[in-house]
RNA sequence: GACCCCUUCGUCUAGUGGCCUAGGACUCCAGGUUUUCAUCCUGGCAACACGGGUUCGAGUCCCGUAGGGGUCGCCA
């Protein structure tokens, strides 16, 4: 039989990495057998999954390149299935109807546990195992007369043919109750692979105060859908040997459930933004500019083409998130940019820069072409001429023009700058801070 | 508390009894290239949780201990 491997999540609006995680584990896995990625929104809790979650979590698995192989199931829809198969149960002495103490009134359908240890071999922990004394019947319909998760999630599996169930180890004491279900339904089991948790910088379990753990988040935080999904693959799983960055079809080739970790893994952002940069080196063009285009539009900075052409250049290898972009083209794009206090106190306050910057006034007004070379050349030769150092040169000079200490090439900047707006800008910084 | 799971550098990991004086990557630190900014190059710091076994030999197998996590809903 082919495989058939899905990826389940109730929609609340926001799509966990940690759930993300297991969809793609689904989705190479599922790749790697020449087998069917499935999408099951489970969608019986109503207060929650509205169409907007529902929209933020498809968006969110378009952004990272996970196609389902088929059109979603949605699970409201199962309802009457759900409940004819918790009436076979019943007709055949597996389930009963009982009132059970807790939350709800009136009478519920309850599971009967089998009575016997149940054991089943994990994909990635091995064998694991639960006494019969450790395992109770389980409420599977509601007294409101609904079905509760374990009937619907085991009936819609056997529904969709999933031979696979690769998810979360918090799932794993469900996974036992589970597997009584499949029996009593008469249904073959699929396999099970239970994938430990991702945990945040401090070793601890994401909660709500953990914002950046929502896909969404490093979409807004100027990261690649690639990049978040290499960086993921690795967090958890790894092809053996030394590879990190690695194509789509390499992962897929590479990726068996015994190369899996089985301990947590922490999420270590400073990684994440080396992928992540690695992987705009490797932006086309086209995409680089049309990203360039959006972040200046978000930033609000207006930009022509003819500006982009320019600038592009200057910062094409310069950014390791997207949101790094507006703040490094501020300045070439707007002259309101703001002047780096510490920058200003550390090198343009000091003895001698004022007589510099009058003495580069001068140069780049007589300087015959305004080009980067010449433009070099120039400051080369003011620098051994004066004896100064380009230290004490270049970033006083980037200061007046940019308002910070870093940034890009400067003498390119220069140039694009243009030699009116150059001196414009120089005389106003100096104005400012020597006056 | 009961049950279940987990444990190699700060972090992600390689390692499936000898190839391990434990390898790679990120981070950090030190040099070098670039006499701006950044890149880049080289080098360095740094780990088998602990204690017992099994074995000629254990990071690798077994048992304990400690620590961490999960589950104990008529949520999913």
């Amino acid at each position: 039989m082919s495989v058939r491997t899905r990826f389940a999540p109730s929609p609340t609006g926001h799509v966990h990495i940690g759930n993300m995680r297991a969809a793609i584990y689904n989705w190479l896995f599922a790749r790697h057998h020449g087998g069917a990625f499935l999408l099951r929104v489970e969608d019986t809790d109503r207060e929650r999954s509205t169409p907007e979650a529902i929209d933020t979590l498809l968006r969110a698995m378009e952004w990272l390149g996970l196609e389902a192989d088929e059109a979603p199931l949605y699970q409201s829809t199962r309802m009457e299935a759900h409940l004819a198969a918790a009436e076979r149960l019943m007709e055949l002495g597996l389930a009963y109807r009982a009132e059970k103490g807790g939350a709800g009134s009136g009478e519920c359908v309850l599971f009967r546990m089998p009575g016997r240890t149940i054991s089943f071999e994990d994909a990635i922990k091995g064998t694991l195992t639960k006494a019969a004394e450790n395992m109770e019947d389980f409420v599977i319909v509601r007294s409101n007369g609904t079905p509760v998760f374990h009937l619907a999630n085991v009936l819609d599996d056997i529904e969709q043919g999933v031979t696979h169930v690769i998810r979360g180890d918090d799932h794993i004491e469900n996974t036992y109750r589970h597997i009584a279900l499949y029996e009593a339904l008469g249904a073959e089991l699929p396999v099970f692979g239970h994938l430990p948790m991702i945990v945040n910088g401090q070793g601890k379990p994401y909660s709500k105060r953990d914002g950046d753990a929502f896909v969404g988040d490093f979409r807004a935080n100027g990261f690649l859908g690639d990049a978040l999904f290499n960086y993921l693959v690795l967090l958890g799983w790894s092809p053996g040997d030394d590879r990190e960055i690695m194509s789509r079809d390499e992962m897929v080739e590479a990726f068996v459930l015994e190369k899996c970790q089985s301990s947590a893994a922490q999420v270590d952002l400073k990684k994440l933004s080396w992928m992540n940069y690695e992987y705009i080196l490797q932006l086309s063009d086209a995409s680089f500019r049309s990203a360039t285009r959006e972040a200046l539009s978000v930033a609000e900075i207006a930009a022509t083409e003819e500006q982009l052409d320019a600038v592009i250049p200057l910062i094409r290898e310069r950014v390791k998130t997207l949101t790094e972009i507006a703040p490094l083209c501020r300045f070439l794009l707007r002259d309101d940019y703001a002047y780096n206090e510490k920058a200003v106190a550390k090198k343009l306050l000091k003895e001698g820069v004022q007589e510099t910057l009058a003495a580069l006034r001068e140069l780049l007004l007589e300087v015959s072409s305004f080009d980067a070379p010449t433009l070099n050349r120039l400051l080369h030769d003011y620098v051994e001429r004066s004896g100064k150092g380009f230290g004490a040169v270049m970033p006083p000079l980037r200061i007046c023009i940019s308002g910070e200490q870093g940034g890009p090439d400067l003498c390119p900047v220069l140039e694009v700058l243009g030699r009116d707006e150059v001196i414009r800008r120089l005389d106003r910084a100096v104005e400012m801070f020597f006056d």
